[in-house]
Parts: C-alpha cells; sequence; structure tokens
DNA sequence: GTCTATAAAGGGATAGAC
DNA sequence: GTCTATCCCTTTATAGAC
C-alpha cells in the first residue's frame, strides 16, 4: 500500500486511499462503489479495474495492518526485554494501528465465519497472515524458558487471546477504547502469573491434556 | 415457527420453510428473494409482506435455533444428574440442532462483528438470546457445589466456550462434523479436571484475579 | 387483512468499446 | 488503462384484486 511508482499505481493509491477514508467516515455498507469512484474522480469501472471487489479494498487494508503491527511491534521489542513489556508491545501496537478503525474491521470481521471465502481469516487462503501474526508473538516470548510443548503452542494462543481482546474492541465505547487497553493489561498480567504455575508438576497432566486435546482438533502446531 | 392457524400463518411458514430450503442447499447469498417467492409460489411482495428484509428470515432462524436447543437440552437435563452428562446434553444438543446448518450459521455470524447491527450477538437487542443461552448452562451446572463467584460467571464462560465450539463446527469439514464432537468431549473433560482445581487455596489469588477482570470488563455478571 | 402485478430507485459487478 | 453501457439483485412503493 501507498507505494508510489507508474502512473497506474498513482490511480490505485488514489482510489484506495479514497475508499478507505470513505469507509472511516461514513461505514463499509453506507459507502458504495459508485461514492468511491465518484470521490475519486475515476469511473465506475475504472475502481473495478483496479479491485475486483468491494471487498478486495478491504482486504487491501488488512495487509497494511499486518505491516504496520509487524514493523511497530518489532521496533517496541528492540527496547523491551521483559516478559510484560513485550507482550505489551505486542497487543497495545495492534491496537494502535487499529484505533479509529474500528468500522472497518467490522467488514473485516464478517469474512471469518465463512469458511469458502477467500478472505476468512481462518481458511486457507489466509494462513499465511496468521503465521505472520502468531509469529510476533513468537517473538514477544522467544527468550522465555518455557516446557516445549508449551513453547510450541503458546503464539497461536496468544494470537487466539488478541482476537478475543479485538472483537471486545471493536465493542468498546470508552473513550479512545480505554476498556480494552485496561483488559489486555489485566490479560498480560494473568498470563505472567500463570507463567509461574505451568511448569508445576501438579499441573503437568491438565496441561498435557489440554494441549493434546488442541492438537488433536488442529488449533495449535 | 412451524405454529399453525389463520391462514396468514401458513403463506408466512411456507415461505419461511422455503426460504431456509434453499438457504441449506444454495446458500444465503446465492439465494435471492425472488428465487424464494418463485419458489413458494408467491409474488415477490408477498414475501415482502411477511419478512421485510432477507436478513429477518434468518433472525426468525435464530429464534428457531434458540427455541429447539431449550427444548431437546431440559429433556435430557431429566436424566443427566452427574455434571459430565449435563455438559454433554448441553452442548451436544445444540450441535445436533445446528447440524446440517453450517451455511446458515456463516450467514447468522457476519452479524456479530457489527455493534450497530440490531441483529448482531453481543449487542443490546439480542441480549435476550445470549441469557437464555448462558441459562441453559445455569442450568446444568445447577447441582455442583462451587464457590460462590466461580458459579456466578461460569454459565457466561459456558456460553463463549460453546461460541468458539460453534466456530470451530463451522469449520469442520469432518463427517458429520465429528471432530468438533470430540473437541467438545475434550473440552468437557477438562472442565471436569479444572472443576477438582478450581477450589484449592492456591489457586484462589489467580482465579479471583481473573474473574475481577472479566467483571471490570463487563464480560460477565 | 392478504396478496398480485408491476415499476423504479439504488448499488454491486461485468462486457466490451475506446 | 479507463470509460460507457448494461445486467442483475435488493428493496421500496403503489395500485388494485380478493
Amino acid at each position: 500500500m501507498f507505494k508510489q511508482g507508474s502512473k497506474s499505481d498513482g490511480t490505485r493509491n488514489h482510489i484506495l486511499a479514497t475508499a478507505l477514508r470513505l469507509f472511516r467516515e461514513t461505514g463499509f455498507d453506507e459507502t458504495t462503489m459508485r461514492d468511491v469512484a465518484a470521490k475519486a474522480g475515476v469511473a465506475l469501472g475504472a475502481a473495478y479495474y483496479y479491485f475486483p471487489s468491494k471487498e478486495s479494498i478491504v482486504a487491501e487494508y488488512y495487509k497494511y495492518v499486518q505491516d504496520q503491527h509487524l514493523l511497530r511491534a518489532r521496533e517496541q521489542f528492540l527496547l523491551a526485554k521483559d516478559l510484560r513489556s513485550r507482550l505489551s508491545a505486542a497487543i497495545h501496537t495492534k491496537l494502535d494501528v487499529l484505533q479509529g478503525d474500528r468500522r472497518l474491521m467490522s467488514a473485516l470481521f464478517r469474512y471469518g465465519g465463512d469458511p469458502e471465502h477467500r478472505l476468512s481469516w481462518f481458511g486457507p487462503e489466509t494462513r499465511e497472515h496468521r503465521e505472520l501474526s502468531a509469529q510476533i508473538f513468537a517473538e514477544a516470548i522467544a527468550e522465555q524458558k518455557l516446557p516445549p510443548d508449551v513453547k510450541d503452542v503458546a503464539p497461536t494462543l496468544l494470537w487466539a487471546l488478541h482476537m478475543g481482546i479485538l472483537l471486545y474492541f471493536l465493542y468498546d465505547k470508552s473513550s479512545e477504547q480505554k476498556r480494552t487497553r485496561k483488559l489486555a493489561d489485566g490479560a498480560i498480567e494473568l498470563i505472567l502469573q500463570a507463567r509461574r504455575f505451568i511448569s508445576f508438576p501438579v499441573i503437568r497432566p491438565i496441561r498435557k491434556r489440554a494441549i493434546g486435546l488442541l492438537r488433536e482438533a488442529g488449533l495449535v502446531p
């Protein structure tokens, strides 16, 4: 996104930027492709030439979010040494990127329930996105000494937690979504507390069982 | 749904049944109101006379699912005494009701991400549905001796777990969604195991903290 | 009150001309 | 690479039959 170059890239970016602006201001469903084309000063067909569907514009935004998240999280990882700061960096940078775009996220959300959809969060076509997202959490916990089975599944579980927090974020009407920030911080504190328990021999059987269940279900690697 | 009576009820039910059949066979987006009207043998206007929108037909289905779940779960509760059977009844009856309607569920799913939508799962308009759903889980654990704070939040947490299982169900391509059944059974076993730990004094602080966090976030009562 | 027939506004998507 | 013209669909609306 926003890379410059040939003339076509200029038009494409112009249409994209206009569309995202309208989606943010007016909402996804409320914005028509005709609006986008008109405001961008191109014909309807031109908009469809660059974006095969209205949804594909949102898909572009999804990529942008992933890139931004990776960039910002890694930037903060350079200075964050302890687990708390690193988990905090991983989740809060994501919220930073999405702050103000909650209406757009609603449009993304709808793809999640359709296994056949190209943009479904859990479908094969978006596996790369998921893995990239989990990778950020893997980097957050990279230096931690943890039982191997825990370390294997932790990134995916943190990714799942982060998805839950994003859902909360979507519904959070508090100013600047402060409640979500608090929820995230609280969740991190719980993780830190759980981290101490997780290696205890008493916990081992239930831990093994839980991870085994998730593995069998294909929910974790 | 399916209640008989006046002539209008007959037509209404006929349109509803036809629409659901087409949604199941062809998919929600692929089925047009014109298809529904045509297959039901009524004019387009008649279909819109009974259902103000295509979505409102799906909303009707949602009510039907809730009613059926309550009915079937309570029927099984009469014979199920231990916690395992009662949790099993609560979740498996829901899956029974939804079995074969996964395409329809995809259509329902999309409402979940839009806080402004009348049919959003987490919005104020559907609170009754959520509470009714949690009520079934409350009945499943009614006879259990549990710390009061746990007993207060358990129905909501079980409801959340059940929502997660339904998401898995949506994506489960195994024949008759056997994998989801296994996942549900495994989750129940984990709950039984956790049930033994939950009252331990060592666990108390982290438990209090976790529940406090959920309360502050407004996620549990 | 229940429904048919019909039209038309508004919007997603496409074919093909330029 | 861009635009015009067009199709199909949802939805709303209306006039009138039963």
